[in-house]
DNA sequence: TTCGGTGCAAAGGGTTTGCATTCAC
DNA sequence: GTGAATGCAAACCCTTTGCACCGAA
């Protein structure tokens, strides 16, 4: 289907299909269609958002397959502050970037950092780890301050 | 009891009997006793931990002190990757810190980066914040790596 | 035919809530 | 004495799991 490929780079799903096939894991189409609607948001997508992408699908469909999704290092689950949890596209398949995330209403939002920055910062913190006996791996910034309707 | 002012510094209980008046809320013993063993930790406690310090009171006690602290802005509540909530004191009365998480175990520990570091970040992230229509308030930055024993 | 994926319903687990009781000012 | 804090148990909500069924290789 060309329809995907609007959204979706196609390299994108040949990096999807060679890491789940890495972990003996098929690329149906629900894994497909989950790939799509996360590789098209902008930012990170709740259960209710993927059932919206996915009608007909039952929750525990989408749960087993976002684990597994998941544990192939295709996606990233996020925690919320409500205790549920949100979605996006590992950042090996999409761009490293950090989230702005309203205080007040949850409100989560895809940011960009210079790189520049980002090389600084990640210096310092392989050092910091070592420090306290870790193996830096990555880093994880959010922004939290009030969206434009809540401020 | 002089004990509490080994661990928590005594105009740390006064700047929370501030907040929590400023609230209408009284600085009783459990809470007295919940701050005590946060600012005694050198890490996020779970509601585990703190039910320890704190013997013989209900979980639905503890969750509804720590529920009343955080929005006196007494205590900051943190999601881990497991759907669980981890409890600190709030920056205002400790030191701004950054935490260390362990990919495998999930393990918290709280490091300090250097002002340097911090001053330069935040300035670029009221700047991308705007840019969004996002008021800054703060950030939170997680360095995410293998502990000693995980790795 | 076989094994993986699905739907449905039930179970899980952390957290919150209702309500009667107890406590502190 | 009055409103707040507590304990207990039940309710909640998101997520996971068990199981029978279906569908593709």
């Amino acid at each position: 289907m060309a329809r995907s490929s609007v959204v979706v780079a196609s390299d994108v799903h040949d990096a999807v299909t060679e890491q789940l096939r890495s972990r003996q894991q098929r690329y149906t189409a629900l894994r497909r269609k989950l790939v799509e609607a996360l590789g098209g948001a902008k930012d990170p997508l709740t259960i209710n958002d993927l059932q919206r992408s996915a009608k007909g699908v039952a929750l525990s469909s989408l749960y087993r397959n976002l684990t597994i999704l998941e544990e192939c290092a295709v996606v990233s689950r996020i925690m919320t502050s409500n205790g549920s949890a949100i979605f996006e596209l590992s950042e090996s398949l999409s761009e490293h970037h950090h989230h702005l995330v309203c205080a007040r209403c949850g409100l989560v939002r895809d940011i960009v950092v210079p790189e520049s920055i980002e090389h600084g910062l990640d210096k310092q913190l392989v050092k910091l780890a070592r420090k306290e006996g870790f193996t830096f791996q990555h880093h994880q910034l959010d922004v939290i301050g009030l969206c434009g309707k809540c401020s």
